[in-house]
DNA sequence: CGGGGTATTGATTAACATCAAGGATCGTGG
DNA sequence: CCACGATCCTTGATGTTAATCAATACCCCG
């Protein structure tokens, strides 16, 4: 079975991903070496690691993260279908933070070596690699505003929203819904707070009445006040390249 | 008087700085359209805007920053000559930040249109745009595993590390010395500590014996110390492509 | 039934923010 | 030449947020 090709790929189809050209299907075609399947817990990318593989996530969620020297763990960011794994690496030479996959995870695997082949033949594609690391700096430079400036309940209010947006925009929502298989210590890290702290604002919340998180679903109930005290606007979804 | 001609750019020629080939001179060359000189205090790319014009950071130092909804200001990452200033404008349409210039600088610039014909005629510098955006996001993860697990005397020990590494990369350290005209709350900004704290916690390292900072002027005097205090390691710089 | 992982809760403590002044330096206009 | 603001750095006192410590509860699974 050869796995989902790219002619048929679910997400390419999606109103957030930009249109590919005829040819660009083809390239990428010839650009896919094959599809993996991880086991949740499965680490994908490691921290110094020159991966010979890059991804773009089909299904599942994961992880980006780094450990310090005392074995803390900070979560870069959350991983979801449609992001593209190991471009450091492919760029720079090593990874610079590890990915973990948190649920199963299908990925569409692509040969580093290969980078340089689309830069050479693929201008309009190797310009979309671009516009997907600028995405990504642009996402971390928002995290590090909140990070610096905004409390535990902003915080974690802006991450939800957030999240809720990026899978809502992959097409994950019913309603307000999405599934989050993330644990509270996941969401702790990623923000820069003890487990307990966010465990007691997320309660916070719940009896506010803005959002439900249990079993695996997370539930906005009230997205406009839960933007409102996060101080975010809420983003329309802006057209990006899928790799 | 046509300003530096890229043959003659002082910082393409530092160890740091991967080499031009003869083509990609000549390519830079009409790339670059102009220099311009801005005062201390000038901001050069604003937030949400769609700057028609690129640069490289020749001279000069400045900051990157975020305004939240409720006026705090959050600097995402400090700029200094060698940077490349717009690549989210060129690439995204619009800048998620803004630039000021902290002090006087002198910038390489170029048109944005152009940016398309970097991707279509060079991959190699398309290649190296790339590279550059990754470098940044390996820096804003690094700063946000800082804002995150790192306290407040550990953040400043790592942000003081990392200006002077990247300064000493460039060619502007005398020994444990560089130039550095930001302010305390321009560090207290970008690591999410007020004022006072900053203050005090700047207070304590020079009292250890560790740093210097007056006048504009920052002295590691101890940076084995302060590197394990910040939990670091003092990174070699690794060689990087220069726009 | 026991054990590992996760969520929850209350009590205590430490880190940092905030508030409030004071002092140093410098440029400007009277 | 001096007074005035303006800007930045410094310091002490007080308040609040969130970390840490320590249990307990829950659930699934073997």
């Amino acid at each position: 079975m050869p796995g989902t090709t790219c002619k048929i790929c679910p997400l390419r189809k999606r109103e957030l991903f930009t249109d590919f050209t005829k040819d660009e299907l083809e390239f990428m075609a010839w650009f896919k070496t094959g599809e993996l399947r991880v086991d949740a817990g499965t680490t994908i990318l490691m921290e110094g690691s020159n991966s010979p593989q890059l991804f773009t996530v089909l299904e599942g969620m994961g992880t980006r993260y780094k450990t310090l020297e005392n074995g803390k763990r900070q979560v870069i960011n959350f991983v979801f279908p449609g992001d593209f794994l190991g471009l450091q690496a492919g760029i720079m030479g090593e990874m610079k933070h590890s990915i973990d996959a948190t649920t199963e995870m299908t990925l569409c695997v692509f040969r580093r070596n290969d980078i340089w082949e689309v830069f050479k033949t693929h201008p309009e594609r190797a310009y979309d690699l671009t516009w997907i690391a600028a995405v990504e700096e642009h996402f971390l430079g928002e995290t590090i505003a909140s990070l610096g400036q905004r409390d535990a309940t902003q915080r974690i209010a802006w991450a939800l929203i957030r999240i809720f947006e990026r899978l809502d925009a992959v097409g994950m929502s019913t309603g307000h819904k999405v599934p989050l298989h993330f644990r509270q210590q996941d969401l702790a890290d990623a923000l820069g707070l003890s487990l307990v702290h966010t465990n007691k604002t997320l309660q916070a919340l719940r009896a506010m009445g803005l959002i439900e998180w249990q079993d695996g679903t997370l539930n906005l109930k009230k997205p406009q006040e839960l933007a409102e005290l996060a101080m975010v606007d809420l983003e329309r979804p802006q057209k990006r390249p899928l790799m």
